[in-house]
DNA sequence: CATCCGGATTGACCTAGGTCAACCCGGATC
DNA sequence: GATCCGGGTTGACCTAGGTCAATCCGGATG
């Protein structure tokens, strides 16, 4: 299945829109491939698009004081990734957003998003069940991180995101689920015991 | 100003309605009043409304395994809660929210808001960009908690809600930063020096 | 005025998870 | 086949923040 049709499928789980509809939003949309290890995004400069992956997988994440990362979002295919807090406040970012494989894109600008609402008023629902969905998740992740052990949050994970965790270094899995590297290990260390 | 026009004000920040819009919007509305330590939601029940706080304010939170609270939310007058991960996924939810002060809220029931996104599907948009700037507010925290000291997030904490802080105690905030009362206590010693 | 109660504070001690640096390992690369 | 490199592992040690229980304080309540 090839982007396009990705993105169609994922926007008809949805709403409902007609042929010519598919094609107006299709033309709204520019593509992009990106290598691994490619920033789509850097701290400190203006999040204005929302991309979708068709392929590939990105994480997104900040560095601290010191320079260690800490991963906030992981979007493998058929996922949306933003930085919101500098889409929505309009104001610069604090996140990278980085391909960690090989990933093409389809890139919405706010511009196009917003011409987008402005012609087919059904995408203002697509976009809020999408974000209410997502707003959610985050609301879970947060009492998670208050309330779980590392041990525990890393549970969830595996459950959650089975389908990719095999296609993530171990780095990246510690750094999502808030701990370093060397506790990761030796967690799991303790649990094969 | 009165609950009504507080939350029509509310609205009329994201879209512009009629007169009569606003009516048939308000007609969805019932209005509820709790007092301090009521619980407008328990744990394990469904969520399934949107509440409006008009005047007052309301705490989301759970209980961890030991039974210690920690805060999700802390909605003032002006603000919706919900727990969107029962509300959302139609799932029991893990959340009390409790009224921390005497409280009055519109609700808007899950079958209503359906209705009024029927009748009147600007309102789509309205919760659209409603949930896109508590989405944005809520990777914020995310990144916060992962990256920041507990001290740094007691910074950001008290700009951030400078206006309400002062009506809560500690151990409120302590939970809301995801500290224990104790340690908040010690931190707040340390500052003062 | 005494009592109670829900915070807040404090002391003594504890632990989950961090730090840093060394080392290991497999698979590119030359 | 030597070298490099990006993981992962491990040991020795450290610290932010937790735990538990005692004490304090101010303001309701009776």
């Amino acid at each position: 299945m090839d982007g396009q049709a990705l993105i169609l499928r994922n926007v008809s789980n949805y709403i409902s829109i007609t042929g010519e509809e598919q094609a107006y939003f299709l033309s709204l949309l520019q593509s992009r491939n990106y290598h691994r290890k490619e920033y789509l995004q850097r701290e400190g400069s203006n999040c204005n698009n929302f991309t979708f992956i068709t392929t590939g997988c990105v994480k997104s994440y900040l560095l601290d004081q010191k320079g260690d990362e800490h991963i906030l979002t992981i979007a493998p295919a058929d996922w949306w990734v933003v930085d919101y807090m500098s889409f929505v406040f309009e104001q610069p970012g604090n996140l990278f957003i980085e391909a960690i494989e090989n990933t093409s894109t389809l890139i919405l600008t706010k511009e196009k998003r917003e011409e987008l609402f402005r012609k087919l008023p059904q995408f203002e629902r697509y976009f809020r069940v999408l974000t209410e969905r997502a707003f959610a998740v985050s609301q879970q992740r947060v009492t998670d991180i208050l309330s779980l052990t590392a041990a525990a949050r890393f549970e969830k994970f595996q459950q959650r995101y089975a389908h990719i965790a095999g296609s993530l270094t171990q780095q990246q899995i510690a750094s999502f689920i808030g701990v370093t590297p060397a506790f990761f290990s030796r967690m799991l260390k303790a649990k094969r015991k």
